[in-house]
Order: C-alpha cells, then sequence, then structure tokens
RNA sequence: UGGGCUAUAGCCAAGCGGUAAGGCACAGGACUUUGACUCCUGCACUCGCUGGUUCGAAUCCAGCUAGCCCAG
C-alpha cells in the first residue's frame, strides 16, 4: 500500500510520515505550495510554505529515506480559499480559511491528486481518527483532546475518510515530540503553528482589500438603540463578539453585536446581548452521507477552541440544520463553522448562518 | 459684569491632611491550524498653574487660568 502524506514542515505532519512508515506503508512526503508571499502584499514574514519550511520537510522525509515532492497549488489556493475568505468577509461574514483549504486542497485537490498517481493514502498530521465499522466511516475525536482537531475536518466524505489517514489520532503532543526526539527529526522543537497563514502580520483586512481591490468604507458605531457611540474603520475589520480595537472608552467594555450592512453600522452592546439558544447551520454536511429523519440530540462547537454544548439538531428540507442549545451560547458568528457531535463522533457540520 | 460649581492618566472616576483605588481604552505576552472571547503583565515619581499653612498637601488657604451653571 502506498501512501502520500502531506508534510508542513512541523513536527505533526513529520511524525505523522514516520507513523506511516512505522505501520508499513511504501511513503512518500509532500509539500503543498499555497501561495507566494507576494499573493499576500506583506513581506516575507514567519508563515507556512516559507523556503524555511519547505526545506524542514524535505530533510525530515530525507532523514526518514522517502521520496519528498512540492506541489503547486498557488491558483487552486487562490481561487478557492482566498477568495472565498474576501467574499465571505464582504458579505459581513467571518470565515474560517482552515476549513476551506481543508476542504478544497488538502482533502480535495491533494487527495485527488494522490489517487492519480496512484497512492491508496493522504496521510496527514491531524488529531482525530477515522474508523470504519464495515460499512461506514466515521469521524472521531483525537483520543486526547487537548489538541483535537476534528472540528477542522468535518468536510470530510465518505470517499475522502476511505482514503485518509490519521496517525497521530491515539497520540499526545507530549508524545509526537518525544518520538520527533528519538528520532532526531529536525523539527522536534518548533512552535505550534498559529493565525492565518496567508496573513502574517494579523493583517487580514489588507489581505482581504488586496484581493478584492475595494476598500472598506468607515462608518458609524451606534448602540442598540441606535445612538452613534463613534466611527468604525469599515465592516471588514470586525467580527461578532469582538472586543479589542473599538478604541471607544465608556464605563464598561463592549462587543460588537451585529453588522449592519444596510447602514453601514457595526452595533454594539454589552457581553450579555451576545448569547443565542438556536443557531441555524447552512449546507450541513453529514459524515454519513446522509440526513437523519427526525433530530438528533448531540453536542456542538461554533468556534474551534470551545467545548462541545448540549444540543439537539433539527434537520431541515433545505438541508440546513437547526441547533437549539440546551444553554445559550455566546457570540455565534455567521461564517463560521459550526461542528455537531455525539460523543467523541463527528456527525457533521456548516457554516452558521 | 456679579454669584455659584468644577478642575486627578487618552476617557470616566475614587480620594476629604499621611505619601495617587477602580473601570474603559491602549500596549505587550499567554492561549491557538480561523476571526474572536478569555487570561496575565504594563500604563499619573504625580493630582489646572503659582504661592502659602503644616513634620507632611491631590486633600486646608490665597491668587491666577479654564470650563459649566445661575443672574443680567
Amino acid at each position: 500500500m502506498k501512501a502520500l502524506i502531506a508534510m508542513s514542515g512541523g513536527v505533526d505532519s513529520s511524525v505523522a510520515a514516520y507513523r506511516m512508515q512505522q505501520n508499513g506503508f511504501d511513503c512518500a512526503g509532500c509539500m503543498m505550495k499555497l501561495y507566494t508571499n507576494e499573493d499576500a502584499a506583506v513581506p516575507a514574514g514567519k508563515t507556512c510554505c516559507t523556503l524555511d519550511d519547505t526545506e524542514d520537510a524535505r530533510r525530515v522525509a530525507f532523514r526518514l529515506s522517502m521520496p519528498f515532492y512540492v506541489f503547486n497549488y498557488t491558483d487552486e489556493f487562490r481561487r478557492c480559499v482566498i477568495r472565498e475568505f474576501a467574499e465571505a468577509y464582504q458579505n459581513a461574514q467571518t470565515p474560517n480559511p482552515c476549513i476551506s483549504c481543508n476542504r478544497s486542497l488538502k482533502f480535495g485537490a491533494l487527495l485527488d491528486r494522490a489517487r492519480v498517481l496512484g497512492y491508496d493514502i493522504l496521510a496527514t498530521g491531524h488529531y482525530a481518527r477515522i474508523r470504519f465499522d464495515g460499512e461506514r466511516y466515521h469521524l472521531h475525536t483525537a483520543a486526547y483532546l487537548e489538541k483535537d482537531q476534528s472540528y477542522v475536518l468535518y468536510s470530510l466524505t465518505q470517499e475522502q475518510l476511505a482514503h485518509t489517514a490519521f496517525p497521530l489520532g491515539e497520540l499526545s503532543k507530549a508524545e509526537v515530540r518525544r518520538i520527533a526526539a528519538s528520532l532526531e527529526l529536525p523539527v522536534a522543537e518548533k512552535a505550534e503553528s498559529q493565525d492565518i497563514c496567508f496573513v502574517p502580520d494579523g493583517n487580514y483586512a489588507a489581505v482581504v482589500e488586496a484581493f478584492t481591490g475595494e476598500p472598506s468604507v468607515p462608518g458609524d458605531f451606534v448602540d442598540e438603540d441606535g445612538r452613534v457611540l463613534g466611527r468604525h474603520k469599515g465592516l471588514i475589520h470586525y467580527t461578532i463578539g469582538q472586543r479589542k480595537g473599538l478604541g471607544l472608552s465608556l464605563p464598561a467594555p463592549l462587543y460588537v453585536i451585529r453588522l449592519d450592512t444596510e447602514n453601514n453600522r457595526v452595533i454594539l452592546g454589552p457581553s450579555e446581548a451576545l448569547f443565542r439558544r438556536d443557531v441555524t447551520v447552512r449546507g450541513f454536511h453529514w459524515i454519513s452521507g446522509e440526513a437523519p429523519a427526525g433530530p438528533v440530540e448531540g453536542q456542538a462547537k461554533l468556534r474551534y477552541r470551545q467545548p462541545p454544548a448540549p444540543v439537539t439538531a433539527f434537520p431541515q428540507d433545505d438541508g440546513s440544520v437547526l441547533l437549539s442549545f440546551a444553554d445559550p451560547q455566546r457570540a455565534p458568528t455567521p461564517g463560521q463553522s459550526a461542528v455537531l457531535y455525539q460523543g467523541d463522533e463527528v456527525l457533521g457540520g456548516g457554516i452558521i448562518e
């Protein structure tokens, strides 16, 4: 059996490559070149896909005596991920580019290419588990929830799961680092990745403006009664629940509770105004391949770093799902992903409306 | 022009003779394959200005300056 390992130059995918090799696969490593720093409209900084990261991945592959390839996906990345990212912001939504990258690139274009090239399996360094019950594939959380990344994988299909492996699913981060250290991999001590990979300065608004060619338009900050509190820099600079960066000083902290595209206004209010019990999720993808006949009891996450909260999911005829939480959830944000769990199994997910 | 009130950090604000609370904002850090939230740390050697009283003044007194209110 042949396996292709998607490597990033980090510890996780490096150890994933080693594990696949140990499991008896005929392995090759690959790196996806997703963008050039010029695309990001910023000076080359510490982002992923840099020459250093590619060299790190190449050295690890060399150490493990496996072939290593670099695939150019800059066009696809720009066409799918960056475009979706920019368009979401233009529609006053807050996208999660990691999720669209997984869907379109890693488990889309890359997996397709792996299959064409004759690989049976695509392996990544994600912390999650796949189980096959003889009929269907199931996606589960990682054994150690501290690093669980099942949230960003909810879009996987049965077909994709059938040809995917997550060799770190049963390991803790500490174990992964220990393995890397024992193999003397050059990346054993590398820091966790962070921030949006193609937005090195944290200035995502500049990327959106550069991509769309449309500068953001300043407008008013108003309270829930419509009183003007100040001026904002343009809707794309804000997201629901945001507190920092408003520059407004009042007795209590203020949060963004709504983006009013009609009037180009940002509505601010107290933290309490952010809680919602019901959340509609559009384009819901069920891992099993089909929506259940009736309501499902489970738990759901509205953002990556959040413990799952008890919920009842009501599948709708239009493919969306209504999530009704037992307790109101803070700041459900349009554009972000909601993922439905049942215990440690991922049932599916979609985009919050 | 009389009378009254108030002047403390970017904003709000405690302090009432004993050596500058707190909140907001902001900055840095932690967390993190998204944006946020959250958490930690920092943030007035100085209290509108000038004198005076006192061992000691943001606190009391006088003058000046500025703003607000009332009367004209």
